[in-house]
DNA sequence: GTTGTTTTTTACCATTTGGTAAAGGCACGA
DNA sequence: TCGTGCCTTTACCAAATGGTAAAAAACAAC
């Protein structure tokens, strides 16, 4: 059994639980948790259901699969905010890269959001510790920079949120904006302008109260 | 049968059939479409299983139902939005109003949310025809007053976005903010400030350039 | 009260679904 | 060529689930 992770996986074997956790990725994300079958994970993956289960101890399994390894690279952009940097660049270019993501990654984007919907049942152990302590450090930094003048007074946290907020926005509620904004590519290019000039605006040092 | 809707419905009809849609609003939004099962909801509305039959033409029914008088209750804050009124005032109070909204009913935030996510499957009509004029509309009228210098160059459709996206992260995102904000009163004060000064200082009208 | 209609319950059913058992297949070293 | 251990398939199963049939109960009109 390759579950036991103790041993090293044959090629094989990581060819397979790739093949199968990028299957689960797309199903999921379509169909939410309980919307999605084995069976339909398991044909998208090219293989039979049982073969799943040699892979992974069941349904659930492999969801937290997809979602742990989800948030690593979810979490990356944030790690890179750079306290040495300029705050407004480091600001601005972590909301782009969050809308990035938004558009290369859909998928990714309305899993986790499917998940924290339905009150992160599965994930409420990585929120606590992969992701709130890296929220912390990063409001922390940006309210240092907020007392040295650097940035516009904004309250870190909320701001955080907002940016999160209107980057997966993009991904989230696709279906709604295609409705409303049929265009794609237009609708995108708008999109990175709106949201960069909005940090913009709302982080800016005033020049005149000085 | 009551299906029929052709006749006026009985006290008891009305009765049950609002009873149902309360259960089916609690289960779908906890639960999403297919995560809900109509035991739950029978069990929820306090009556059995064939008994929801009775009301509705099936689990589906139910659905969209519960969707389709939700979208009322969704838009009514946008057609507030008042021509002949000052034009910050009108969008600062649409953002307010949309807090409120989902403050006070995040499980409806919840529903509508999982239906986008899922591609809306069950609401693209009600889009086409309930939400995309609205829209038009209220972007059309964002856009005279811009064009009138009474608001800050903003992309309108891209701005009423950004609203939604926002406002109602706060209702569909409750779980993790939960983690990451534990005190959940301050958190919304902070939450309603924040919204607030945001779309000020992205919408008000710079003095210096006259 | 009797009668006809609406509402509710009891007992089912067919399908779907997550999961298992156990028998093959297959690669690869001896 | 023959094991030996990893991988895959076939044939199932028990539980859950959306839905139905039909009888019983409640109710309303007379």
């Amino acid at each position: 059994m390759p579950e036991d992770a103790a041993k090293k996986p044959s090629r094989i074997q990581l060819r397979n639980r790739k093949k199968i956790m990028e299957a689960a990725l797309n199903v999921f994300s379509q169909h939410g948790y309980r919307g999605a079958t084995l069976d339909q994970i398991a044909e998208a993956a090219g293989m039979s259901k049982p073969n799943l289960i040699y892979y992974f101890d069941g349904k659930e399994a492999i969801h937290v699969a997809v979602l742990n390894r989800l948030m690593e690279d979810w979490l990356a952009p944030l790690h890179e905010m750079d306290p040495n940097g300029n705050p407004l660049d480091e600001i601005l270019t972590y909301a782009r890269r969050k809308m990035e993501m938004s558009r290369k990654f859909p998928k990714e984007s309305r899993l986790f959001a499917n998940e924290i919907l339905q009150g992160a049942p599965r994930m409420a152990p990585h929120l606590e510790t992969g992701l709130k302590p890296l929220f912390e450090e990063k409001a922390a930094l940006i309210g240092r920079w907020i007392g040295q003048g650097r940035l516009a007074m904004v309250n870190p946290e909320q701001l955080i949120l907002s940016i999160w907020a209107i980057t997966q926005h993009y991904a989230d509620f696709d279906a709604q904006i295609r409705v409303l904004i049929p265009d794609e590519a237009t609708g995108w290019d708008e999109a990175f302008i709106h949201v960069e000039e909005m940090f913009r605006k709302l982080l800016s040092v005033s020049e005149r109260s000085d």
